[in-house]
DNA sequence: TGTCCATATGTATTTTTATTCATATTTTCT
DNA sequence: AGAAAATATGAATAAAAATACATATGGACA
């Protein structure tokens, strides 16, 4: 599955030094993924990832931080094929996704910092959002649930 | 000259989307600097350029906003190398540079905002800083005297 | 001034990365 | 459900980037 390979990507690339998109092929199959360099190729632009220098003066794939990051226009994305279900209990959010995936759509749930959510904590497939008081629970799961349903309208240009 | 022509590629790809490093050098040739591919892929690797998208979605060499680029030490190197004389006159420097060069020894005066330093203009080969006041000006210069004299304690890694 | 050393760069090549062209898989629509 | 469109991916390859090796060039210093 595409976004859960190109979150553990992002895990990978946080903890080594990787310097060839063979290298980072051959550590996802370490992890069970079993992938080519040219879907690697792919998801690295998707990602916009780039190769930078280490310290040590070796190449090094890293997240782009220069970047006008369409941060948003990803997170739907993300959102609508990842997520299961939206549910909630008291002022707990609970959302199911695919296996592997819950921890990307936590990622970008942080970075797009949403009123009202105070955090966030995923599993492998569940993701549980922290919402500042139980009154602003629905509110918020009208926004996911929107964002799962009508999204038609962002299929111009990519 | 290589600090003259690196500080034409911050230029070219200022201004332009570059996605080759072919490309980069024939504009390059365009304004008189014969090169190769090769020097390219080295001057990159020495900028630390990386290569984007560009909103466009198209691939683009940029400056890597990421890094804790070692400003001082390219600072310091690009002083050594390219600056001929320093002088003074009321609150002003004036400093002589390789053809080309004034620029990019301006740039990282400017990136590396040092004290009393109002600003500064470059032109080819001459780099004009205003200082604050005329007071501060002997100190200025001592510290650029010294850049360019005892540089022999940075010969360990690079 | 001549020798030694460091640096810069080109040529040729290797290595790495992007893409073309299938194909499989999933989604959408009727 | 079944056809049609969209999406994901691999294999092979084209394209691009990095580097090994060879020189040239410009000091530093005896």
């Amino acid at each position: 599955m595409r976004y859960s390979r190109q979150n553990k990507i992002l895990e990978i690339i946080g903890k080594n030094e990787v310097d060839t998109q063979e290298r980072l092929a051959s550590l996802l199959r370490d992890e069970g993924y079993e992938v080519t360099q040219a879907t690697i190729s792919r998801d690295i632009k998707e990602l916009q990832l780039v190769k930078t220098l280490s310290p040590s003066g070796n190449y090094k794939y890293a997240v782009n931080k220069s970047g006008d990051l369409p941060v948003t226009e990803r997170f739907v994305k993300i959102f609508k094929q990842t997520v299961i279900s939206v549910d909630s209990a008291e002022n707990l959010i609970i959302i199911k996704t695919l296996a592997g995936c819950a921890n990307a759509a936590g990622e970008t749930i942080d970075t797009s910092n949403m009123t009202h959510v105070k955090g966030s904590i995923a599993g492998d497939n569940t993701l549980l959002i922290i919402v500042d008081s139980k009154e602003n629970v629905p509110e918020l799961l009208d926004e996911f649930n929107n964002l799962i349903r009508d999204i038609q309208k962002e299929e111009s240009d990519d």
